[in-house]
DNA sequence: TTTGACATGAGAAGTGATTC
DNA sequence: GAATCACTTCTCATGTCAAA
């Protein structure tokens, strides 16, 4: 893909073919018909001054051809057309860190472009006139909520009373600091279940030992009412191919001689480097869909060999006998790595949430639905957090849900709940993750009958759904302006910052205090239909945003009823050829 | 590839108007 | 009323950076 830029303007187009004439040769017809110069042409109707590129263009210069929207060939000379790169392309990715827009660029710029182009548009015959000042709105936000962790510890950033107060500006930090402190730590303290750590045979065999000390001395740290004693499985990733059948089948022949009972394992694969593109994601998603299957079932979470490779060492133990340590630049970097896998991979997937609410939701029970490649995933939060469970489905539909299926799936998770908590349930409410459909209302309205009807629900409960998009067909930017002397400071709007126009709501879950890049993105959440208040619905929102189990120490766009249902979702949901992995190791060696 | 926010381009999917 | 087309919207894949 090119880009053109004709007198001022710049046009996207695809390359159709190299014309055989050059740019003094080429004739086009101008505006009476008349076939003049494509030299010539572009520069009548180029805004004066032209731009320089016109200005030094070659009359030998080489002409592309390409089409237009109608199909319909068009010329264009060569030395006027620039290429456009992607995020990925070697040649801009440094640069992609320049695309990303402070606050005060941005805000700008798009009083640039409405000045520029939108100061008058045409709807239905009609001229439109844009205000020439944006929007200002009331400063509404909502407050940090409080966070509960272990040992009876609060975080608070509003003053609660026997809580540990922090400003905003550090909630984050001490969010962090409160789960790594062994005073306070993980709100639960549950027993862990049986874990199996699978590792390539040549990482057992080099750094797996101290790596696995590694590991188990972080989870302890950060779990240690867990018992954390991890069985460690061997698979031979050297004996056979770096496919991924020939790859996930050792694992898999490992596991199913090794791994005698249920549980949980954090598999280490290599990267594929052969075969298809994103065939690591494939044997990633083969792992985690296939161990649950196995006899003894189990659920996998999957870690990378490459950081171990990068950090590890091999040295000599003074004695002669060699011995692999942490390289002394990378052994701060390969600590954190650890610790994220620790809460990620192995905490988090034992369903161990760090800490949750302090005070309850506006709602009773939170529902986030989403549904990707055929497959439907559901996540439902209760009791402020502390209760979590999560069900996935596949289904026949790409997007759309079919009544009957989420008729049942909220039935049955609603009615465990029931039973788990041991009482009728009140306020629902759904969260969509993007549109919600009308059958997939009706089907949730039905289940919700039939619950109220057994008592599963309290007689004055309601069901409330709200769609939650990431991005939005007006996208709203929030802009925090303060005037300071003679001019203004712009900076990203404190989280929780909120605007409710009829059944849209714009909420910000990142911002001011978390340090980021870029602009603060709000999302957008629309009302679509219940009894519970919108800004109270909203307010769940956010409260649910600051969960934030895989990064305590930043913010999270998402509640956690959208982002655990897109994490699994996104890991469970993943292609692979299942043909591939039962009979594709010729087709693998064929390609290695 | 550890994670998440913000960025982009490609392409799929949906919408609404037009044509036969 | 189906087929087609132009256009919009959304999802997906990919990247960088920074956290300790």
């Amino acid at each position: 893909m090119r880009i053109y830029r004709m007198g001022h303007e710049w046009f996207d187009i695809g390359l159709f073919a190299l014309h055989d004439l050059n740019v003094s040769e080429v004739l086009v017809p101008n505006a009476d018909g008349q076939m003049v110069g494509l030299a010539e042409f572009i520069e009548n109707r180029s805004r004066k001054p032209i731009p320089p590129e016109l200005a030094r263009l070659d009359p030998a210069g080489q002409v592309v051809v390409y089409l237009n929207t109608r199909g319909e060939e068009r010329s264009a000379p060569a030395g006027l057309c620039f290429l456009t790169h992607d995020t990925e392309s070697r040649e801009v990715r440094a640069s992609h860190r320049e695309t990303i827009m402070p606050p005060e660029i941005r805000r700008a710029k798009i009083a640039e472009i409405c000045r520029k182009h939108l100061a008058e548009i045409l709807v239905g015959g009609r001229k439109l006139r844009l205000g020439d000042r944006p929007v200002e709105i009331e400063r509404k936000i909502y407050a940090l909520p409080d966070l509960s962790f272990g040992g009876g510890k609060t975080l608070s950033a509003r003053g609660t009373p026997g809580a540990r107060n922090v400003a905003p500006a550090g909630f984050a930090e001490a969010r962090r600091e409160l789960l790594l402190d062994p005073k306070a730590g993980f709100q639960v303290k549950t027993p862990l279940d049986r874990h199996y750590i699978v590792l390539p045979k040549m990482v057992v065999d080099s750094w797996g030992s101290p790596f696995v000390h590694m590991l188990k001395r972080e989870v302890t740290g950060l779990y240690p009412h867990g018992s954390f004693e991890p069985d460690v499985v061997s698979y031979d990733d050297v004996g056979v191919g770096h496919t991924f059948p020939q790859q996930a089948n050792a694992i898999l022949e490992a596991v199913r001689s090794s791994c005698r009972r249920a549980g949980f394992a954090t598999v280490m694969i290599h990267d594929i480097v052969k075969g298809k593109p994103r065939s690591h994601d494939q044997l990633e998603a083969a792992i985690l869909r296939e161990l649950p299957k196995l006899e003894h079932s189990i659920r996998a979470t999957v870690i990378h060999s490459s950081k171990g490779r990068e950090c590890y060492e091999q040295r000599d133990d003074g004695r002669g006998n060699p011995v692999y340590r942490l390289n002394d630049r990378k052994a701060g970097v390969f600590r954190s790595y650890v610790r994220n896998v620790a809460i990620s991979k192995v905490l988090l997937a034992h369903e161990k949430w760090p800490f949750v609410l302090s005070q309850p939701l506006h709602a009773d029970v939170v529902i986030g639905i989403d549904v990707k490649r055929n497959t439907a995933g559901y996540t439902v939060v209760s009791n402020s957090g502390r209760t979590i469970r999560f069900r996935s489905e596949s289904s026949r539909q790409s997007e759309k849900l079919l009544a009957s299926q989420i008729r049942t799936q909220l039935d049955t998770l609603l009615r465990e709940e029931f039973e788990d908590g041991g009482r009728s349930l009140g306020d629902i409410v759904i969260h969509r993750d993007g549109r919600s459909f009308p059958e997939e209302r009706a089907g949730a309205r039905e289940a919700f009958r039939t619950l109220l009807a057994d008592g599963v629900l309290k007689s004055d409960a309601t069901l409330t759904i709200v769609e939650i998009h990431k991005t939005s067909p007006s996208p709203l930017r929030f802009f925090d302006v303060r005037r300071d002397g003679c001019g203004s400071r712009v900076s990203n709007p404190n989280v929780g910052l909120h605007y409710v126009s009829g059944n849209d709501g714009y909420l910000a879950t990142t911002g001011w205090p978390f340090r980021r890049p870029g602009t603060s993105k709000p999302l957008h959440v629309r009302f679509v239909e219940g009894e519970m208040e919108f800004e109270r619905c909203l307010e769940d929102v956010f409260r649910l945003s600051t969960l934030t189990w895989t990064r305590p120490e930043d913010c999270l766009r998402l509640p956690i009823t959208i982002k655990l249902t897109d994490r699994v979702l996104g890991e469970d949901a993943t292609e692979y050829d299942e043909d591939e992995l039962r009979f594709g190791d010729e087709h693998g060696r064929e390609r290695a």
